[in-house]
Parts: C-alpha cells; structure tokens; sequence
DNA sequence: AACGCTGCTTGACACAGTGTCAATTGACGA
DNA sequence: TCGTCAATTGACACTGTGTCAAGCAGCGTT
C-alpha cells in the first residue's frame, strides 16, 4: 500500500492505455503490457487480478485524464431538448475516438469473459441514460415526434449511437469524426423531432 | 469422394448450424459438433480445415436452406427506388433472425481469425451493394434528399442495417422483428427520401 | 481369399494465452 | 538484525485449436 505500490499501479495503467490506443484495442496481452511497464508478467496480478479487471481499471483511469464529467457539462446545462440532443451527440461522437483503443479491448473481451460484457453493459446502460435525459427533455418541450414514446426514442437513439455504428463510418467508410457527428445529428433531429403537426 | 463422404460432410453442416442456431453462435467448439454429429472430432478435419472454413461452409449451407435468392427477389423486382429501399429493408430485417447464430459465430471468430474476418467482410460487402442498388434507384428516381451523394447514402444506410443494431434493439430493447423493420424503414425514408423542395 | 482403398477412430502432442503457485531476492524501516 | 513488502523467476494447470501417426472396418477387385 506504499506509494512505490500506488505508482506501480499507475504505470501499468498508462502503458495499458497506451498499447491499446496504438494497436486499436487488439492482440495486447498481459505480457505484452507486463514489458512495456518494465515489470515482469506477474506483478501485473499484483495488482489486478485479472486481465479483465485491468482493463475495466484502464477504462475508469482513462475516463480521468480525459475529464469525462467536464466533457458532459455543456450538455447537462442544455435547456432545450433539441439543443441537449445536439450536444449529446457532438459529445459521445468527439468520445469515441477518444477511448476507442480501450472500449475495443473491452468489447472484444466481452466475448470470452462474463466479467467483460458486465463491465461493458454497465457503460452501456449510463449512455442510454444519457440518450433518456435528452429524448425526456425534448418531449417535456412537446417536440418529440408524435410515433416516438421516450421509451422507443431512447432505445433508437442509444443504438444508433453505439460503437459499432461509429467503427463502421469512420473505419470502414472513411468518415472523418465532424462528418460522423454530423451525420448523427441530422438523422437524429429529423428522426425524433416532430413538427408541428 | 463416395456419396457416403459428401453426406458426412453435409450432416456436420447440419448440426452446425442447428447448434449455432440453438446457443446464439456462442460455446460452440469442434468437439460439441462432432458430438452432435456422432462422429469423432478428428473425422470433422478430414471435411474442414479450419473452425472458420467450417464457418464460412455452413453461412453457404444456410443461405441454400433458406434459399436466400427468392427471399432477394421482390427487393430486385422493384420498379422505385423508394420501393425497393422498403423492401430491402423488409428482407434483410426478417434475414438477420434465421442467420443469427452463424452469423455471430463468425463474427466472434472474426476477432482472433483473419479468415474469418474476410469471411465476414465479403458478406458485409454484399449487403453493402444491396443498400447501394436502391440508393441508385433512388437517386435516379431524383429522390434522393439532396444532401446525400449516392455514395455516403450507402454507407449510411449500409450502418444502419447492421448486425449489431438488430442485435441490440431486439436482444437488449426486446423489440420484436415487425417494430425492428417498421422502425428501420421509417428512419431511412425520412433520412434518405428528400421532399420536393 | 488376399489386396487395396476409403472413411473414420484413437490417442498423443504442439501451441497460445491466461491465471496460479512457491521459492527467492533486494530494499527499506524499526 | 529482523520483518515486511514489492517484485522476480520458473514451473505448471487449463482450454481450445489444429496436427500427426497408427490402426481398423467395410467394400469392391481380381
């Protein structure tokens, strides 16, 4: 518990980070980051006790350098729901790229690993959650399409929003990040906003 | 070479696609197949090479069963694009639940196989031409919403459809198939089908 | 009846990557 | 000097894929 141990700790979640960033979340294996941290294999389990914890672990260290809670302030201070849709989406489509190293690692470990796809469900369910607050803001301000009930419109827009739509743009199609957000907003707009009629 | 040969073959097809099918394309080794099919694991690699060629042969051998050509046959009927943008949708909505569990299969397999990946990306490929095809129709229909070229409407629409959005509305959400296409269809239209402006 | 061919079985093994265990070292502080 | 604690080293278990070699059973030839 020495701060030699809490330093430790640190290093290898910034080699972790690092690695996964650098080969986009694939083919990183505890040895791999045992070495890059300048540490034998085992001590990583000194630390963390499974593969799967430390990237869990990588994730929430990532979520701090990044200042994820002062990411999200412009869209919580939005007032209209319209303007909160907007900034909620330029925020998670500005995120991704961001994490998009360690989310992948997460992702692809999720299939192996019950623990993994909790961890991965748990970030999953508090973007839906951040999809609900604006689609209920929107339909307290009486402008969400009148086929939508919050309920639908909020499981429509988290999927759309989900990793694998964004990989597929930007990785497969060539979208530029500005060009994502872009596209994302409008589809979103003309999909939940009703007119009015 | 004997019919004796082929049937074997054909039977290990069989029972694996009924076991994909059956455990959602997760779990399922070369052993439990063999099992299932009564022979030994070794006899599977005198008919497939790989886990993946047998992956790839049994997407083959389901797309015959389900005779994947008259299910595309109405979408290439149609004399509109906004016609045939509706019925592909249609299709390929009420598709992803009968290949679900291969498909999946694969695409797990994707992440530590490169066959598998190229595998997977030949598929997606084709779908992709599909989205493309009432695209075109569309945009010579002069229907298509003028912000869109022919070739971003594709790759959009092409994301829309993919498999992880139907596995998340309807294994996440509970959506059924009907909502999955009803909802499909009308963010397309809106998103893709421009006014007369 | 002996022959070979074919399809399959049996059992052993290599390989990767994760995770475990036990013995040891080296530094630091009381 | 002793105890503690982080870290090292090396061996090992486990899982699933894929390989290899020997053997066997049935079947048709000649």
């Amino acid at each position: 518990m020495s701060s030699k141990n809490i330093e430790t700790r640190t290093r290898i979640l910034d080699s972790t980070v690092r690695m996964l960033e650098e080969h986009g979340g694939r083919g990183v294996r505890m040895g791999d980051i045992a070495k890059e941290t300048g540490i034998s294999r085992q001590a990583v389990y000194l630390h963390f006790a499974s593969r799967t914890e430390l990237l869990v672990a990588a994730t929430r260290h990532l979520d701090e350098i990044l200042d994820l809670d002062s990411r999200l302030a412009p869209s919580r201070a939005a007032t209209t729901g319209i303007e909160r849709l907007a900034l909620y989406i330029d925020h998670w489509g500005r995120y991704i790229p961001d994490i998009y190293g360690v989310a992948k690692a997460l992702l692809l470990a999720r299939d192996t690993d019950d623990a993994a796809a909790t961890a991965w469900n748990d970030r999953m369910q508090a973007m839906r959650d951040g999809c609900r607050a604006a689609i209920e803001l929107l339909h307290s301000d009486g402008d969400l399409a009148t086929e939508w009930t919050p309920q639908t419109a909020t499981d429509a827009l988290w999927t759309m929003l989900l990793v694998p739509n964004w990989e597929n743009l930007t990785q497969e199609c060539g979208w530029s990040t500005p060009q994502y957000v872009d596209w994302m907003t409008t589809v979103a707009k003309r999909t939940f906003i009703g007119g009015p009629d």
